[in-house]
Formats: structure tokens, sequence, C-alpha cells
DNA sequence: TTTGCATATAGGAATGATTTGCAACTGTAA
DNA sequence: TTACAGTTGCAAATCATTCCTATATGCAAA
């Protein structure tokens, strides 16, 4: 126990807004906090469940306000996957591209550097260079192939 | 003059639909050329728009209400790309992704079949198979480079 | 062609995620 | 400690899209 004041990411994302002129707030702290300890991809109620715990009545609108800002400063990232409420994550992490489970809803990380690749000389040869870009895999986990079935 | 009237598209997707026992009216008749018509990516307004020059009133529910049906025939598809209402186009051609100009909102379609294969042998590593995928490109014009600046 | 009726339509209200307006607060530089 | 610009909470507003319901209409059968 007393180990959880000082979580190195948290701090990190509290630097780059305090370096950007915004204030650190009650809410935002927890906000960050909590961002800087998820390993998931939260919605944004999810987010404001778990910031309630520091913040007993830190309000929806307090949370997407406070996500766009974070969004804007390049401290997290905000995705869209299809048909649900847009998900979060801190940006601290290498980038990566998602695999979304279609029957449960999980999320999967992934990263390829081929495709990056390939992807810029796509663009690159059209006449354009990627500002940035979405790849995702809607999957379903494939049948047992060891015979038992 | 008076060509218009069995666009080949158009009669194969109506084929498609009646079919599938769907009810070929009026307004669904005019979504279906319009759509066979476009080789853009119309948004649901826009779409209206076009089919009301043939069916004066058609109301954008139904438009709406027709798409999904047409989506779950498979004859169109929907594409949401970032911050903009649903876009949709007939699945007639091959299967291509996307590049959108972020200033100006133009798409200009792509399709490269490494990509593909390394998507699928991504997923199969991890024990998914692809349902379908989503890459969209956000992208910018570059700059001149035939030094004329 | 006419009929019968399951389906479809119009259009307005409902939904759901997200944003915004505003009056009351509160970080924070001085 | 103060002053005040930036923030918050709440409710109302947006926006795209879906849903509801009374009325209308394809179209299979006669």
């Amino acid at each position: 126990m007393g180990m959880k004041k000082t979580d190195p990411r948290s701090k990190k994302l509290t630097d780059a807004l305090r370096r950007a002129g915004v204030r650190i707030t009650r809410q935002r702290a927890a906000l960050l906090t909590v961002l800087a300890d998820a390993d998931d991809h939260p919605e944004a109620t999810e987010l404001q469940r778990r910031a309630e715990e520091a913040v007993p009545g830190i309000s929806l609108s307090t949370v997407y306000r406070t996500l766009t800002e974070l969004e804007n400063q390049g401290v997290i990232l905000r995705h869209q996957f299809e048909g649900a409420p847009a998900r979060f994550e801190h940006s601290e992490t290498q980038h990566h591209d998602h695999m979304i489970d279609v029957d449960t809803g999980e999320v999967v990380e992934f990263a390829n550097e081929r495709i990056e690749r390939l992807q810029a000389e796509i663009a690159d040869a059209m006449g354009y260079e990627i500002v940035h870009h979405r790849l995702e895999l809607y999957v379903r986990k494939k049948a047992a192939e060891t015979g038992t079935d």
C-alpha cells in the first residue's frame, strides 16, 4: 500500500498538459491517472466510472471535454470502432493497429512494419503523404484445428 | 436522350433484391439507379437529393431504411470515415480500400494484394480469421517537387 | 385487371453519443 | 491572498440514424 501517488506515466501526461498551459484540476488528474493505468481500451463512460473512485461527482461532459483536450495535446488516442462508442488509450505505447473480435468486442493490438511501409508507398505513388491511418481487422476466433472435432 | 431506362448495373441490383423477396418500390428503384450511376461515395442526404429527381418526396428515413436493406443484401457498402456521416457505394467493384484527402474530403480508392495477404497472415497467426477489415489512409497532397517553387 | 394484404412509405418523434451554453467554481501566477 | 481566466456540472442542443404508426402500395393470385 502507498505506492500510487506518482505513477510515472500519469506524471508524463500531466506534464504534457501543464506545459500546454492546461490547468490540472482534480477531475483531470483523476482521468489522467485512470488513463495511465489502463492497459485496455475503455470508452468514455467506463473512464468516468473509474475516475469516480477519486472524484465522486465527475460529470460525463467533463470526461469528454478532457479527453478531447488530451487528444488535441497528442497524449491519448481516440478509436472509433464500428458500431460502438469511442474508445481511448494513452499514446505512450508503440504505434499499433487493432483487431476487434466481432463476437466478444475484445480488442487486440498488433503491429506490422511491412504493412506500414506498403501504405506509405501507395500514398506516395499517388502523390499523397499519410497524415494518419486506420487499420482495423474485424475478426473471429478460428475453430480449433487440433483434430478434436 | 432516351437511353436511361435499363442501366445494366441498376438492373443487376434490382434483380438481386427481387430474388431476395424485397419489393421494388418507386423509392427503391430510384435509389438503386442513383447508386448504380454513382462513381463517387455519396452520403445519405446526397443520395436523397439525387433520388428526388425521380421521386420528388422521398424521405430521408426511407433512404436510410433502404440503404440498410441494400447493405444487408450485400449489394452496397457503407463506409464510416472519420468525423463524417456514412458514405455508400455499390459493391459491383473489385474490393478496394480508401484514401481520404483530409483537406478536401475527396475519396480515392486503391487496392493492394500484398497488404491483404499480410492482414490475413497476421490474423491467422493470432488464431483469428478476418470477417472484414477497414483500411483508411487519411492523406494530404504532397507539395510539388518538380522544382517550380 | 382487379383484389387482398403483407410490406413499405412519410414524417415526426426517439435514440445515443458527443458537444455546447452558462452560471457558479477553482487553479495558478503574481 | 487575490484576481480572474480557465473549468466544471447540468441541462439543453446537435447530428446522424433508427423507430413508430397510420396510410399507401407492390405484386402474387384469381
